[in-house]
RNA sequence: GCCGCGUUCGUCUAACGGUUAGGACGCCAGGUUUUCAUCCUGGUAAUAGGGGUUCGAUUCCCCUACGUGGUACCA
């Protein structure tokens, strides 16, 4: 017995991981650090029809490129091991059996046949999904109903079984969640839940208790989708007598779709054109990928339904772990703004330090065949970093720097076009051939040139950009031509006319 | 159907029962940039409805509506 926080995060390994997953595993991580606790992550594979191959490895890659690290996990193990559910299978059994013992639960025979021609029978449009409740269980095959010999035979000949909760009649079940406050439940409108099932694995209801209570979670955090199977797991908690240990709880409010209604699923991303994993799962392309920084993804995660009271809004880990505050969490749902995502992305990326940026924008410019040193890949960065908000916009905002532009905007050019124009740039390029490179002389030297020939600044200004870079858009013509150097950039002008 | 949870600008949200209901994203307008983006300035837009309680309700209570979750041998 210790007074330790110890909080977990508990996944199923069915897929990848959306954003809801990754917000409740970092509110978890915060508050423990918060009070030097212990973080754990815990495997929940119970079931095996759903289990997907390569889903428990993606799980720790996404925690691991957001910077969530757990103390106790699968993959580094820790005091309270194992860390998946399917390693603790006989735990369970040993426990479900204990709560038929002292009368809390019961053996139930039916057949899924059965189970269905039970609720087909007590259907009625007022209640149209009967439960295994205290109405129905006394009509059903169970160790209720049957005699003692009956289920002594019946198991005897490992008849296909399940053992499921007996729910009390007439009880008010409360709990306190800590999002929420008090939380009043009647028992009459629970039903007999299945604890463990046909294959001798458990549900999720007898797991998460069994597990939180051998491994000493003191907090548990998970959505609000589990706030009506609350009641059940403190009964569990109080039958396994272990109720003096039960964790607190805080149901984290949904994170929904931006469109319509409802809570966002994996399967948001692909039809509505924006990513809700944080690494690529399948053919689904992640935060990452589209070229979100782990800081800024962290940040539009966490005000995900939580703010520091202040107008604040740009939070880095460090910072969340010294203000972020459990009381502060909304109740309500909040649905999900990519816009918002990608403005998050953009402080981010200008905020950043060039060095810090090198390695993925290398990355984005070897992809698009750009290959270059580090310096100047620097230099060119540092110019454009504040036109960037998702990392690949690198491409297009430093292809030009590199080599010459494959789309010139000629019909800009072309429009205003003239005699004077050509032998403008002529002269430009007899002048420049001779020029010492600098920003200063070439903008002073341009300059010159259009009062000796009695030019409009716009007239020139702009064709040559579009000459240089391809169209209307960069830092600082003379900056790029500094860059650029005299030989690339006097091959540029002029070349299309 | 029943049960739980929720409800402030389009979206995310702030507001000891006393504020011209604040900020951010987006959008619109202007300025800077002789480009575009950034940046700056301004604008747009909200307390779901109805009852209470109170000198005074966004805030507390009730009802309704709406949303959302659950109602599985899925988590």
């Amino acid at each position: 017995m210790s007074n330790n926080v110890r909080v977990r995060f508990a996944p199923s390994p069915t897929g990848g991981l959306h954003i809801g997953g990754v917000r409740t595993a970092l509110f978890g991580y915060l508050f423990a650090k918060q009070n030097k606790g212990s973080f754990i992550l815990r495997v929940e594979d119970t079931d095996q029809t759903r289990f997907v191959e390569g889903a428990e490895e993606y799980i720790v890659e996404t925690l691991n490129w957001c910077g969530i690290i757990p103390d106790e996990s699968p993959q580094n193990g820790g005091e309270y091991g194992p860390y998946r559910q399917s390693e603790r299978k006989a735990d369970y059994r040993k426990y479900a059996e204990q709560l038929v013992e002292s009368g809390n639960a019961y053996y139930a025979f039916d057949t899924p046949e059965e189970l269905t021609a039970m609720r087909e029978k007590y259907k009625t449009k007022e209640n149209p999904s009967p439960q295994y409740d205290k109405n129905t269980r006394t009509k059903m095959k169970n160790s209720l109903t049957l005699s003692e010999a009956e289920v002594k035979d019946l198991l005897d000949q490992n008849t296909p079984h399940v053992i499921r909760i007996k729910v009390p009649a007439n009880e008010q079940i409360q709990f306190t969640d800590i999002i929420r406050g008090d939380i009043e439940n009647d028992s009459n409108l629970l039903d007999d839940k299945v604890l463990l099932k046909g294959d001798g694995m458990p549900t999720y209801h007898l797991a998460v208790v069994v597990d939180d209570y051998l491994m000493k979670v003191s907090h548990v955090f998970r959505g609000e989708e589990w706030l009506p199977s609350a009641p059940i797991h403190v009964l569990l908690w109080k039958y396994l007598g272990w109720e003096k240990d039960a964790p607190d709880w805080a149901h984290l409010p949904l994170i929904l779709k931006p469109d319509g209604n409802g809570k966002l699923s994996k399967r948001d991303g692909a039809r509505l054109g924006f990513p809700v994993f944080s690494l690529q799962w399948e053919d689904n392309k992640g935060f990452k990928e589209l070229g979100f920084l782990p800081d800024a993804f962290i940040n539009l995660l966490a005000v995900l339904g939580w703010n520091d009271g202040t107008e604040e809004e740009i939070f880095s880990m460090e910072d969340l772990l010294e203000k972020f505050d459990v009381k502060r969490i909304n109740k309500a749902g909040a649905k999900f703004s990519y816009e918002k995502a990608v403005w998050y992305n953009a402080e981010w990326v200008k905020r950043a330090s060039v060095d810090s940026l090198l390695p993925a924008i290398k990355k984005e410019l070897a992809a698009a065949g750009i290959v270059a040193d580090n310096k100047k890949i620097k230099i060119v960065l540092a110019m454009v970093q504040e036109r960037i908000s998702l990392l690949p916009e690198a491409v297009k905002e430093m292809d030009y720097f590199f080599r010459k532009p494959v789309q010139v905007d000629t019909e800009t050019i072309n429009k205003k076009w003239s005699e004077q124009h050509t032998a403008f740039y002529n002269e430009l390029k007899t002048i420049w051939a001779d020029t010492e490179w600098t920003k200063e002389n070439l903008e002073t030297s341009f300059k010159e040139l259009i009062s000796k020939h009695e030019m409009k600044m716009g007239a020139v200004m702009l064709p040559f950009r579009i000459m240089l870079v391809g169209g209307k858009f960069g830092p600082g013509v003379f900056d790029i031509a500094s860059f650029l150097g005299k030989e690339e950039v006097l091959e540029r002008v002029l070349v299309n006319s």
